[in-house]
DNA sequence: GCCAACGTTGGC
DNA sequence: GCCAACGTTGGC
């Protein structure tokens, strides 16, 4: 079972906004970066994924949710009035991918940037490296176990 | 709001 | 295939 973090602005979908209905099913879409997309690909039912606030008052990793089901087309890719409209894509060859995450559970306390930055363990990270800009990414198993310990 | 770093686009 | 221009990301 993989294990992965992604991005997101807690303004747009935070850990909050799973913990608000933790049965609900939320489509973790509109990802627009092939690289990004490709790990999105090898996501599977069951997989644990770290979210990370960005762009906001307290950027961090704030929580846990877990992969529903299997990767699908992104449905936005193919609706003009969507922003994440792309006219490029085609439903017979569907060039962007969605999954469906539902909570798990909030960190005890949020992981700073600051304090990821700091942990010798998580410097192979793509998240603390300068300039990077992957929104998902897969997390070893030791650096899994790292930000747990950083927010007990 | 600023701006550095990045990915993508498009002309050649 | 190169690379300049552009739009976006995301921390500060």
């Amino acid at each position: 079972m993989a294990k992965w973090l992604v991005k997101s602005e807690p303004d747009e979908c935070g850990i909050d906004d799973f913990a608000a209905d933790p049965q609900s099913v939320i489509p973790w879409d509109g990802v627009r970066n092939y690289q990004a997309r490709n790990f999105l690909r090898q996501m599977a039912e069951g997989d644990e994924v770290f979210l990370y606030h960005s762009s906001c008052r307290h950027i961090g990793v704030a929580g846990i949710v877990t992969v529903v089901g299997a990767p699908y087309p992104d449905t936005a890719q193919f609706d003009p009035h969507s922003p994440y409209f792309d006219p490029k894509s085609s439903p017979e060859d569907p060039r962007w991918t969605a999954v469906d995450m539902r909570y798990v559970g909030t960190l005890p306390s949020l992981v700073s940037l600051a304090t990821l930055k700091s942990a010798p363990e998580l410097a192979d990270l793509p998240l603390v490296n300068k300039g990077s800009r992957l929104s998902v990414m897969p997390v070893r198993e030791p650096e899994w176990q790292a930000i747990l310990r950083l927010a007990e």
